[in-house]
DNA sequence: ACCCGGTATCGAAGCGCTTCGACAACCTAT
DNA sequence: ATAGGTTGTCGAAGCGCTTCGATACCGGGT
């Protein structure tokens, strides 16, 4: 193991010199500098990072807590820690993979050992009990989703609110007057993850504006919840014509259990999810959508962090605009 | 920041005392020892990491390398990672997450800086540039997946020959003659990765041991794709009733393709998925399947490279017997 | 010739921990 | 009573780096 000060004598400076090569805080000539450089290149050294994060306070490390439960949005999931990973190194940063099941003692662990310099927290809840912890600290930290209170912290999210209207304005351009919202596991909602509340709450406000009838009905994912779900939609209201579904694991049953019934998409009914695109585009009907922009959240919640981290200012809430994508599988209400 | 001398001296002992009670490495006086734990617990003392890491020249980090692409599998990713994280947690290690992104050079980082005493590698291929660098290193790796060379390596992985002929015995058996394997996306055996050569090898011999046909064809996931390649395997053969489906997004519109040409499952035709369970279960027909055992993996992965840190030993090979769960979607050949 | 402000480099201290050797204090066994 | 072995504790060195003065050197103004 190569360490600063084998350079340092390979390269005929001291130790210091070679620190301030690496970190570019003083200047240092161009001879000089070269010189250090091809002995690092020859030696190949790599600081170590032990010592450096004991000399500098600084770990250069993020820590990611991702929830434990892998019972819903698994690939967003996964496409925001992926996409957190990426942006981190750009930013010299790398990243320590946590569970939520240690909970509130992983964020005591971390900061106190000073293991990782921030954190971004995942599936935050309404009234997290993690949070008094991270206004109590000055470690730096993002939370991906949005809680109850959002004083002191700093939050990335879609705005899922503004998503709920999107979709509800869409269907009713299109003449649709009875919605059925397909929603997330019963458990989602006990849960407070927010998201799925927001989203109704968002989409609900915006139907009574428009004068239209939503019927909301948690789901839990598969062909067999899907359908006892959806014959209880028909059964209370026979004259629903679109569907909002914000639940992935149960988009395609839905359409196949609506082609099984003879309801044509979208000549009889019109199906919008609320997804990621790939899920969207790999649906047995190309399906209208607003996506759920993973990487985008993920990219930009290291962002934040990093501003923090550089002593910048950062907005307390960045609520990512919805998009929606218009394709097959919904259309105009032809006739009556 | 509480210190271990703070600690020490709260306590009215020296800071080597502390250390000893903390590692158990001496043997420490019963009183000592709960005056030093008092006070570790007044003041709220957490070991700082980084300083942990120089003197003791071991991390508790182990390095998750997972594949960049999100394009496959990535439940299986997702479940992988989190069974490492979490057993990782009851060894007292934390996992650094990296994306393959970065490729070999993550791995000179990592071994070079001292930032993990270890490493397990995800969505290794077959003939990976990063093993000669492995092989190198003194660093302890786990390889979730089996190379073309195991040679002075140790790997984690479902048995996949053995997952092939479990199911073409499984269809061997109902009678059926003709089998088509409904594979993963060309770009997946273009890499290389391993797991579905080897389950299509498998498959294979043990299918002309007892005599049946096996057609095998890639497919890219989605609707659309598996409509293109389900026509061109019944053009090719019309007397196919038997599908090996080795790719979890061509499961469903497999199914229902199927459907809507009138073919009943599993009177009509047979379908076994090499797929994790939920998908099995959440299927349109309740799926008799291969469950690929990712929870298992990551867990045993870390098991295996612990035992490396404790310098015991290890198999070199660890295959995953697989196991086939009968559902619905398989059923003896009735009539001709 | 002299002082001044830069610029380039060095030396030393110190970050918080582990670990080794030393050393008391005690307990046997002679 | 004394040598020899345990057991429990301490002090000091050192892990590899960063960072803060201090120092030496240079050219320009007067």
């Amino acid at each position: 193991m190569v360490t600063l000060a084998e350079v340092a004598q390979h390269a005929g400076v001291s130790a210091s010199t070679v620190s301030y090569v690496l970190s570019g805080k003083r200047s240092i000539s161009a001879g000089t500098r070269q010189r250090v450089e091809r002995s690092i290149q020859e030696l190949g050294y790599h600081p170590n990072a032990g010592a450096r994060a004991l000399a500098s306070s600084k770990s250069n490390i993020i820590a990611l807590m991702v929830p434990l439960r892998t019972d819903m949005y698994v690939p967003v999931m996964m496409e925001i820690a992926i996409a957190v990973a990426t942006t981190a190194r750009i930013h010299g940063y790398d990243v320590l993979l946590l569970t939520g099941e240690e909970g509130p003692d992983a964020v005591r662990r971390v900061t106190g050992s000073g293991l990782a310099d921030a954190m971004i927290l995942m599936d935050v809840e309404l009234d997290d009990e993690r949070l008094p912890l991270l206004r109590d600290t000055d470690q730096p930290s993002v939370l991906i989703g949005l809680p109850a209170d959002t004083s002191g912290l700093t939050c990335v999210d879609l705005d899922f609110g503004a998503t709920g209207a999107l979709c509800v304005e869409h269907l009713a351009m299109l003449g649709h007057r009875e919605i059925a919202v397909v929603g997330e596991a019963p458990a989602v909602y006990e849960r407070h993850t927010g998201f799925a509340e927001r989203t109704l709450d968002g989409l609900r406000s915006r139907a009574r504006e428009l004068g239209l009838r939503v019927l909301h009905r948690p789901c839990e994912g598969g062909y067999d919840a899907m359908a006892a779900t959806l014959a209880r939609i028909f059964d209370e209201r026979p004259g629903t014509t679109g569907f909002v579904v914000q639940n992935e694991s149960a988009v395609e049953p839905l359409l196949a259990l609506l082609r099984q019934q003879g309801r044509a998409v979208p000549e009889d009914v019109s199906v919008i999810a609320v997804c990621p695109e790939q899920v969207a585009l790999q649906a047995s009907v190309r399906l209208t959508s607003v996506a759920i922009p993973a990487q985008e959240m993920g990219r930009r919640a290291v962002e934040q962090l990093v501003a923090k981290l550089d002593g910048r200012e950062t907005d307390e809430v960045v609520l990512l605009a919805p998009e929606l994508t218009v394709r097959a599988s919904t259309g105009p209400l032809t006739g009556g």
